[in-house]
Parts: structure tokens; sequence; C-alpha cells
DNA sequence: AATGAATGAGAGTTCATTCAT
DNA sequence: AATGAATGAACTCTCATTCAT
């Protein structure tokens, strides 16, 4: 069941209607585009960012890059479709071939943490500005967001249901979804005192005692 | 060493510059803004809302509205500076004369969830919108914030030092602290399956094993 | 009927939305408006001329002249209200006292060609860019419109009684408002030929005869 | 006088430039751009329509389009150009072989009401987008709509000189001319409340007593 | 002869902030 | 201390037209 929600994908894609035709062509701004507004959305945020700058960082005429898009939230859109399947590919990839539940969660947590590490800025952007997308797109995204989550959910289940792990599987799966996004939401507070390693394993062994999962090098 | 920061408090705060003179009367008025201004940068978000409707919602004239704050975004200090305040006060009332340990986190935990709930739309608010505030608000904020994990990492320190709690103190009083917001920034996802009460009880269950402390109900 | 119907006059005036308050500032700014208007969309064109235009031959700034309107299209609104209260006005002052349906016409005929030639710029603005009004501000011109429609309307379904005149009076109304604005229309055709006078008095006998009634100096 | 004036016609047609060379492509295309272009003019408007539009309903490029005309207005003139010609034409065949006055203009008459009821959309198009065109064009335009004026002139110069009409015959042709296109100005006006065949037999009727001729069914 | 991606000037509109009263 | 009319910079978006291919 979870698997089909993660496998259906790409089925929520809201399309980017454009008035250039050429398919390739529009892939290619696409991802020009995308990586030139995230730069932008980030360093000034959505509302302080204009058309005409991310235009520029794209190196496109403020009317062509009207030809790819429709309107500024679509860029936005674009911005968040382009993380959310490449977070989910990345936590695909990294769960792969793993059985044994704990250490498949530990993986998949492992992957949460380092891809949030990589793109803490994006996540960040994500957290802030979903709510300024419209309600198509804003569905689109946060339904990524739960077969992200439907991923972890998958594991504990399973594991639940070989007695490996205590606690509801939904909320566990949100809460160790959330927790990791700490790294991008609250950087700030952590970076002051402790090394990105250190985060990433005391926020590891926190979650897994959390599933009440025995944890090693508990002194 | 915490205590000290707890205490601290108010030292941080920014002042608000008036052109009124009359302290009590700025107070009240900045009362009834700050409660004008949360409806309407909830209902709106901060950028769509316009200060006319501030300061309508808030039965002040435009002008009149300007004598008590100096830009729009003094009035989103305002709200974050009042709301801030309300969960400090309110957490410490929480712990207050409760000496062990193990219980003493579990009512601060139980506090943060009660009170999150209460204000999830500020809370959402103040993680979307912090990044509006400029450099000196966000500095007051976020010291602010830091002062409320203070309240864990406090009793995280105690337990750790009597053998209670595993873990490093800080980050664990951080992860704590983010987790309990989950409530108001993931409340989509949690309330289609799983009631409040739920909620609260699965995560108290979720933190008090992530520290190392048996919990009871485990099946 | 009729009479009711050109009474009912303002029953459809829509009404303008202004941010400024104060009602007789509101008045006196929509005038000041209504003709700086008026002299650009003539000059100009409805699309051609922008609102920047209009402002600046009002003497006000770009987000004063929003102050007192809305969109653009409230501008063009405004001008035409203003028209056809003032051509409705003329006409019942034209035709007041006269009782004799014959008289009663011709008096209402002449009025109109008079009007007609004092603002033909305005009354060809109307008839080439009422379509540029959205629904409600359409209907309320059109409705007006009707109204004067209705003066003639009235007076011949007197004649018509009294059997003064011939043919159906609900066409012929529409036939004679329609023909004085011929004026308006057709001037560049007229001009190069024929006087003013020359075309008033022709135009008067040509309807007279079409309704029937005997004209004197036919040859 | 008027015999040459309507002879004279496509003298004053404009030319509209071309890239493409060969003549009977030219005028092929000329053909399928103005019915595409009619059918956009008159859903859209003239200034809400885009050449984009256009080419699509031409089954051209828009470039292609680009190849066949110089600008958006080029378009506009030729839509008006072959329509002044059509209606032209139809006149023609209309009182083709009719020799008496009364009836020669009687079935002038009719068959402007029938073209204009046929062609209500271009015409009513045509009145209010004719000040959209440059000078040369709407000069062109124009000198058409004289020639049509003419037929009607040169009638009534004919009845006059007979004796069968009163009246001054420039006038008058102007009058009857502008008053058959009420059909299509007015249609909103006259379609609540009568037939088409009232209409046109009302108008024939109050046109033919305009110029003195008796009416039979008077009652 | 045909294509369609690219250009960029310019439009309407909003709204934080000021200041005369 | 209070009012609210006035300002104008800045924003998003459109579309006629060009030109490399």
């Amino acid at each position: 069941m979870i698997a089909r929600a993660a496998a259906r994908g790409p089925s929520k894609r809201r399309a980017i209607a454009t008035v250039v035709q050429d398919k390739d062509l529009v892939a290619q701004r696409h991802d020009e585009i995308f990586r030139a507004a995230s730069r932008v959305f980030i360093s000034r945020g959505y509302h302080a960012a204009t058309v005409r700058a991310i235009a520029r960082e794209a190196h496109l005429s403020l009317g062509g890059l009207y030809a790819y898009i429709r309107t500024k939230e679509d860029i936005l859109y674009l911005v968040f479709d382009r993380l959310t399947t490449t977070l989910r590919d990345a936590m695909r990839r990294a769960i792969e071939g793993i059985d044994d539940p704990a250490e498949r969660i530990r993986a998949a947590i492992h992957a949460d943490l380092k891809t949030t590490e990589a793109y803490q800025d994006e996540i960040l952007l994500m957290y802030q500005e979903t709510k300024s997308l419209d309600r198509a797109s804003r569905r689109a995204v946060l339904s990524r967001e739960a077969d992200y989550v439907g991923f972890f959910e998958e594991i504990l289940r399973d594991g639940y249901a070989r007695g490996v792990f205590k606690g509801d599987p939904r909320l566990a799966a949100d809460a160790i979804a959330y927790l990791c996004s700490i790294i991008a939401l609250r950087r700030w507070s952590l970076k002051s005192r402790l090394s990105p390693d250190e985060v990433r394993e005391g926020l590891v062994a926190f979650i897994l005692r959390g599933l009440g999962v025995p944890v090693e090098d508990d002194r």
C-alpha cells in the first residue's frame, strides 16, 4: 500500500504550461531556470525575488523566461518539483537492497540527514514558501512529500510486523522525516556547538532509541 | 549557565520606536496591534497582509498605527516578541516545582505540545516569516527561542548528571523542542489519521525512549 | 411605463469603489478625472490611453488617481456615466412643458442633434468603446441609453394614440435616436458638404416625414 | 459624378506589402487570413486579439503570417478591405437592372438591411475599430464607404430630378446608409422586441416616408 | 518560403510610508 | 495624539515584431 504510494510518484505532477513547444528545449531551459531560481529565491526569499532577477540569473530575457513559465509561482513550483524528485530518488537509492528493518531505517535516516545537509537552503525554502503556491501546486508538492514519508512508514510497518520497532508507524514516520529537517530549519542553533557528524550521529541514535532499537555506543 | 540564559530573558528585547510618548498608552496599543496583526498575518500571510488591513483590524487609523510602530516589519517583530514571551511563560509555569528529571522533562514536553497546539497558527507563522525580520529583530527572536530550548537543556543536563538520560543534552534539547513544533508545521499530515491525544502521547513516548527513559506502555 | 423607465434613472448606476472616503472630495476628484480622461480617451482612444497620462492630465499622481478608481475600466465607466447623465438631463429640459406630440418630437430631435453636436467626440467614444466595459458597467450604460430612447418612445406612443404618427413607436424611437448620432459617427462624411444647420434641418425634416408628419417647406 | 465615384472603386485600395512574391499565393493566403482574422477580431475584439491567435486560426506559423502582412494593423485593414468589397458588390447586384427610382431605392435599402444583417458582426467591428487603422488605411476604407453611400446618392439624385424624392440627396443618402447600420450597432436594443422581418419592413417604410414616397400599408 | 524562439518596451496596479491638517 | 489623502517606486506580465535556422 505504501509501496504503491511511493511508486505512484509522478502521477500528481502538475504540468507547467509553456508557449515554447520544443520538448527538449523546454526541459533544458527548465533546468537552467530551476538552478537560477533556486539561487535567487534562497538569497532573497520568494517575495523579494523579482522575475527579472531570475531571468538575468538564468541568462534569459524577461520575455524569454515567460515563454517557459506562466507565472512567478510556476517558477517556485518548478523548484520544488525538481527538489522533491531529487530527494525522493536519493532516498530510493539509499535503501535499495537492504532488508533488515533496523539497518534499513538507519540507512534511510542517514540518507535523509545527508541530503538535508546538502540541500539545506532549498529545504528551508520549501518549508517557508510552500504556502505561496496555489492549491494545485501545493497539493502536488505535498503529495510528493507524503510519498517521501511513505518510505519511512513502509520500513517501520515492516519492522513493526517483525517486532523490531515500537510505537505507531505512521506517527513515527512523520516524526523521523520531520526531525531530519532540523538540520535545515535550525542550523543556526546546531552549528554553533556541534560538528555535522556529531549532529548526524546524535540524531540517528536518538531516533533509533525512540523506535525502541537498542543503540550500541550508549555510555 | 542555562539558568542564566533563561533568566537573561528580556535583555535581548529590541525596542520599538514610537512617536507617542505615553508609556501606558503605547503598551495598551501594542497589545491591540499584536492581536489584530496576528489575525491578519495568519489569515493572509505576512506579505499579502497590508498595513491598512492591520490598522483597520486594530481599530486605528493608518497614521494612528504608524504612531506606534515605524515599519511593517516592526509589527511582525511585535507579534513574535509577544508570542515568544507567552510561550516561555507557559513553559516556566509548567515545570515549576517538579524536581525529578524524568517527570520534569515529561511535563515540559507535554506543555510544549499543548501550547504548540494552542498557538499552531502563530508558530507556523513564526517559522515561515522569521526570515522577513531584519537582522536585529531576527536576532532578538532567535535569542528568545534559544532561551526556550534552554529550559529543555537545563532539565536534560541535570538528568544526564544524575544518569537518567542518554545522548548529548544540547542536541537532545534542540531535537525535542523542534519535534514538538511538528504539530504546527505538519498538521495537515498528522490530523488526517490521528487524534490530538494520540499524537501527543505518541510523541511523548517517542521522545522519552529517545532519551533512554523506559516507557511503561510499550507493548 | 416609459415614464417610469425614464424616471428610474439612477437606479442602475454602478458604484465606483474608492479608497478615499470623503464623499465631497470623491465627487470633486471624479469630476476632474472625468474631464481629464475624456480628453485623453478622445485623443488617443481607450486602449492607447495610459492611466499615467490620465493621472497627469488630472493633476494627480498615479497612486492618487488609483485612490479614486479601482481599474482603468472604472475610468471609462465614469466618463460614460457622466456623459449619459448630461445627455439625459439636456433631453429632459428640452421637452419639458411641450404638449403637442409633433412639437414635442421636433424639440426632442432638435435637442438631440444639438447635444450630439456638442458632445460628438464623447458620443463617438461611447459607440466605439462601450464594448470595453465589463458586463456590469455595460449594462448600466446601456440601461441609461435605453432610458434616453424611452423619451422618444414616450412621445411617439402618445402621438400614435392621438393619430399623429405612423409606424411602430418602439422601432421609430430607436431609429430616431440612432439617426441623430450620425452627427458624431459620420461627421467626416457630412461636414465636407453641408453646414451644421443644413444637416440639422435636413435630418429633422427627414425624420418627421418618416413619422408621417407633413413638413412645411417641402418644395 | 457619383457613377464615377462608384466606378473609381479600387483606385484607393492600399497595397499590403508582403515578403512573399508569388501573387497567387499571396491572394490565397490573404483570403485565409481574412477569414481567420474576422473570426478572432469578432470574438475577442481587435486589441485583445493576438497575432498569435490569428496565425493559429489561419493555420499559419507566426513567422509565416508575417510573410503576408507587415503589421497587425495590416490584418485589420485586410479584413475591412474585403468586407467593403463584398458589401459593395452585393449592393451593385441588388440594384442592377432596376430603373424606377422608388423601386431602385427600395431594393437598395432592402439589400443593405439584408447584408447588414448577414455581416452584423463585421460591420460592428468596422464601426468600432476603423479608428485603429493608420491614416492611409483609414482613408482607403472611408473612401470605399463613400462609394457605398454613392450608390444611394446616385439613385436619389436621379429620383430627385424626376420629382420623386424630397430633401437633399446627399444628406438623405448618408442618412439612409447610416440608418441601415442600426441593425448591427443596436441589435441588443432591436432584437428584444421585434422580429428581423418587422425591423426591416419598419425601417424601409420609415425611410421611404422620409424621402417623401407614399407608403401603401400605412394605416 | 517557412518556422518558432527570442526580445524588451511598456502596461496596469499595489502599498509602505509621509505629512499637512 | 490622530487622521487619512497623497506619493511614486517597483512589481508582474503581455505581445507585436524580428531573425537565425
